[in-house]
DNA sequence: GAGAAACGTCGAATCGATTCGACGGAGGCC
DNA sequence: GGCCTCCGTCGAATCGATTCGACGTTTCTC
């Protein structure tokens, strides 16, 4: 019954050596003897001892094995988004050599309790795409002392981060729209800020968020007078409704979207079913991410395809060296440009002189 | 430079107070003068002190506000399926209050390093549907002494279990169908052990996965001779796959395919209008999880709806439970059926005499 | 055969915080 | 005014393992 756990002493003094040689058999650190080795498993069998306490490691190696992962959102919401999923899969595979595992954090918490980067034993942390609660992270994790990676997002010199060459990708599918005749081009773009109600952007707001803030520019390198509809999410379902306001007029209707995720060009392309338009004949969209969407087929977007498991690599890499004492180099990523068959020709242009766009070769 | 991080011994010193009274002021466990705190915070603060080090504190109170979450999968093909997206979100509402994050563990550690289940600091542990390596992890979680809850899986006598009425629920819908006039019954199931290629199962095969087989016998409680056809994974693509094969030959051609999950009924749909069918007059399809299949519109499938996120609450209400010494129970949830628009009479079959299904009330 | 190198084991210090019983002083009660 | 209570602070023990220099033995070398 009130059976204390085994410790290690315990298992030292059944075996009849000392602490220090039964810890040496556990972790592998100094050459034992095959005997001892033995006698020390078998006391350890015996006692039910299943090895050092994690915490009691961890105290004294300064390191617990774990990496924080930290979301500004709901895990639901982050999750439903596949290019989250699958650079978390990268960061999965580039820790776990590392012995690391990854921990959920989401920095925004609603109750003032629960783990969070204050508390958690973290051996680094990787930051994702958290604009709003960005700075207050980082100086958390600056005063404990922690590495940390920052993904899509600007966190100051001294850290490094991964991202992507947003806008150069973005106007390179502009080119190709620009290439094509379209002239009455609109921006659906991610959320500005957190908490966006869906909605026209004024030109006097500011975009809080870089990823939205850099894509757009991209767009508008190339049609500098583009409105930008912001979206409160990247989902299909937000697409629809979105693309659904966006041709509701048919006297204003654009030519071609430039939406700032596959996700939405989706829902757009759905919406446009609905209104009755033939894509690409009657509108171009095109997505950014290059995902596979569910249920679009026979379209393929036409798409900046990013590297997503490479960014969580990358980032998974980063914290590594870090954790090497080596210090990490900031990555940026490059999208490559993808012709699908959802662009075409803007209603009554003319075919373009020369190919349609500078897209590869 | 060599500036070593500040302990809770240097602000105590640099407060003028004892360690415990310092601890004090940060764990809030005891009433302390509103003076000494604030000298304590000041002396904090002017040393740079973010809170005690969660390692120490982990050891001395034996608690590391971490509750592991044990896949057999990739991650990334854990969270392509919303089921358990969902679920992991109800599960990270639960253990949020209780001061807890999740730590995103594999079970079949590929490299034999990684952070597992053995060396985490884990207050408590929850296994997924893992029905593969379920024991061995138990039995490493057991002789460590830790609480854990097992969703979709059997665990033994002393181990809470939340999951489904599996059997019950798709024998509801195989019902549906038998009232509507349907005999030639395919089950489209999802995979029966663990790197399963797709294809027939041999009646001689055992199910290893739980809710693979319970669901199967749900189905073969109505139609006991109906072949089973196993997907690899759950999702549309692996759907569509199956349904060509299903739906290839017109001789042999079901009037309806049970499928597992609605992620497969998509993709049977889909192989159905590649094939030219029409669904529901030529071909009925039922689904299991009642989750919003995206791009499917204006499909609403017949489905089973699953409270996914309750289930996750659930587990995190059990982890709470036993962190607190009370004893969790089992909770075996109920499945809703839900009639769409994906199931209507079997091609040539007289209408049924009464309502189509006992579905409610 | 003497000295050196190699190897395996041991001791003792240390990681940083928490906890609980003890203790001292201030205020209340009779 | 003396005694009792209450409240806040302090000491010292403890959580369980790791680490590294020291210390025999044994084996190898010249």
């Amino acid at each position: 019954m009130g059976a204390r756990r085994a410790t290690i002493s315990d298992v030292a003094r059944e075996a009849g050596v000392s602490p220090s040689t039964a810890s040496v058999v556990f972790s592998g650190k100094t050459p034992v003897s095959t005997q001892t080795r033995a006698r020390v498993l078998a006391a350890a069998e015996r006692l039910g001892y299943s090895g050092p306490d994690p915490r009691a490691a961890s105290l004294r190696t300064g390191r617990s094995g774990i990496v924080g992962v930290v979301f500004e959102e709901h895990l639901g919401d982050t999750f439903l988004d596949p290019v989250k999923t699958v650079m978390m899969d990268g960061l999965a595979d580039a820790v776990a050599p590392l012995g690391a595992g990854l921990l959920l954090l989401r920095d925004h918490d609603p109750a003032g309790v629960g783990a969070s980067l204050t508390t958690a034993p973290l051996d680094a942390a990787v930051l994702i795409g958290c604009s709003g609660m960005l700075r207050e992270s980082l100086s958390v994790v600056h005063t404990r002392g922690i590495p940390v990676v920052v993904i899509e997002g600007d966190a100051g010199a001294d850290v490094p981060r991964i991202d992507l060459d947003n806008r150069e990708a973005q106007r390179q599918a502009a080119s190709h729209l620009r290439s094509l005749g379209h002239e009455r081009v609109v921006v659906l773009s991610l959320p500005i800020r957190t908490d966006w109600v869906p909605g026209w952007v004024p030109e006097t707001a500011g975009i809080e968020i870089d990823v939205t803030r850099e894509r757009r520019d991209g767009a508008r390198d190339v049609f500098p007078a583009a409105p930008v509809y912001a979206a409160a999410a990247s989902s299909i379902d937000e697409g629809l409704a979105a693309g659904r306001a966006l041709l509701a007029d048919p006297a204003t209707r654009p030519t071609a979207v430039i939406a700032q995720s596959d996700l939405l060009a989706a829902g757009v392309i759905r919406a446009a079913e609905e209104a009755g338009l033939d894509v690409p004949r009657d509108l171009s969209v095109t997505g950014f991410d290059g995902i596979e969407v569910d249920g679009l087929a026979p379209y393929e977007l036409t798409t900046l395809v990013q590297p997503a498991a490479e960014k969580g690599r990358a980032a998974g890499a980063a914290v590594a060296a870090m954790l090497d004492g080596r210090d990490a180099a900031s990555i940026r990523f490059t999208c490559a440009f993808r012709e699908g068959n959802t662009s075409a020709l803007a209603p009554g242009a003319a075919p373009p002189a020369s190919g349609p766009v500078d897209s590869g070769g």
